[in-house]
DNA sequence: TACTTAAATGACCATTGGGTCATTAGGAAT
DNA sequence: ATTCCTAATGACCCAATGGTCATTTAAGTA
């Protein structure tokens, strides 16, 4: 039987400290969380918090980018494969990545900065230079590729990779306000639309 | 010269609250939105606020129905002239309706229901019965139209109409985020996006 | 002009919650 | 054991803010 109370664990605090602040901040938002909730889901009392992040706000912001670290890293390794063509990349690594984002935590990610990003710009500058950017280039290169490569018809996605993505975000979205409303098959809808565009894009027919 | 304090004026000060309530919301959304500044928006004292709004969130609904009740309408005015083919319809009245969204303040309806909605469920359920679920169901009817007149093909867009509109989703969370670090210009992709959904789902070529 | 009604005010209250700091206690070294 | 260092505590401080209410004043009426 453990004795939990008042253990010196100076390493693995700030860990423990950010997974229980994720929990929270999805759960409640920024402004509405409360730093003595996190401490105590983190069981530990609000001072030493404060031991090991500054404010509140600086505690947000390690969340954040620990939180979206691990996922670059995904999205830059699903760029290595790519002897692959540009729609067996579609529809293998590509398809199987978004396939999941509704269903991680990203979505937690993504309330953030829709609700608390105009009060962080540094924030939106960060996610933006680390995340977004890079995620559109790697649309924006497979599709080129792909009409290099006689692959694939000249269209809209080549000056819009956006819409390639715009799925994803509807489901992301979807996800966090009409939970309890109505269900939505994310996997299937991302699926379909996938084929939906290779089958309108290629060239053959 | 007016001397503009201090007049009595009972009818229009709802709306005049209201109508500073929704800048602030915008701003700032809900939580960080203090009474005194939508006060002072107003030109009124907080005591005032209180006599109209039993409580700042009674004013936050009030402020949000008040908001969409005019969409509605305008959603359902576009279905009256349906002696338009499918086609029409969505290259004519639905392109400029969507259009205008990214642009409008229904950014600030968007933002607010992401941010805020997890917490009250009940303005969640009135936007998805009055706004969400009717406009989906308004898509499902035109393409289900076409389809039925020979216009369509049968594609994925029967079973997942959101792909038509999710566009539009991300224009919008595009503006909020992104508006700093990379212009989109949601009118030519938008547009560009319903072209090339016609042009893959029409039947003859 | 005197009186009445209720719109409007702003000082005030009570609570919340971020942040501080004097104090306590684990544990390593001697 | 004793000493020392610092992780850890939680009582406390204080600014912010939602909400109240006694008081004031515009405006209608006789």
């Amino acid at each position: 039987m453990e004795k939990p109370s008042f253990k010196r664990r100076k390493e693995s605090r700030p860990a423990e400290i950010t997974a229980a602040a994720i929990e929270e901040f999805s759960l409640n938002g920024y402004e509405s969380t409360r730093i003595i909730d996190i401490a105590r889901r983190a069981n530990i009392s609000k001072g030493l918090l404060y031991l090991y992040f500054k404010t509140k706000e600086e505690l947000f912001k390690s969340v954040i980018r620990g939180f979206i670290s691990p996922h670059i890293e995904e999205l830059g390794s699903s760029i290595e494969e790519s002897n692959l063509s540009s729609e067996e990349f579609l529809r293998g690594p590509y398809l199987n990545f978004i396939k999941q984002i509704p269903k991680s935590k990203i979505r937690v990610i993504v309330r953030l900065m829709i609700a608390e990003g105009p009060k962080y710009p540094d924030l939106v500058a960060y996610y933006w230079e680390n995340v977004a950017s890079k995620g559109l280039a790697l649309l924006q290169q497979i599709i080129n590729k792909g009409v290099r490569d006689g692959e694939f018809k000249e269209t809209c996605l080549e000056k819009f990779p956006q819409l390639l993505f715009s799925p994803v975000v509807l489901s992301v979205i979807w996800t966090i306000i009409f939970k309890n409303q109505q269900d939505l098959d994310t996997d299937a809808m991302l699926e379909a639309h996938v084929n939906f565009l290779i089958d309108a894009i290629t060239v053959n027919k």
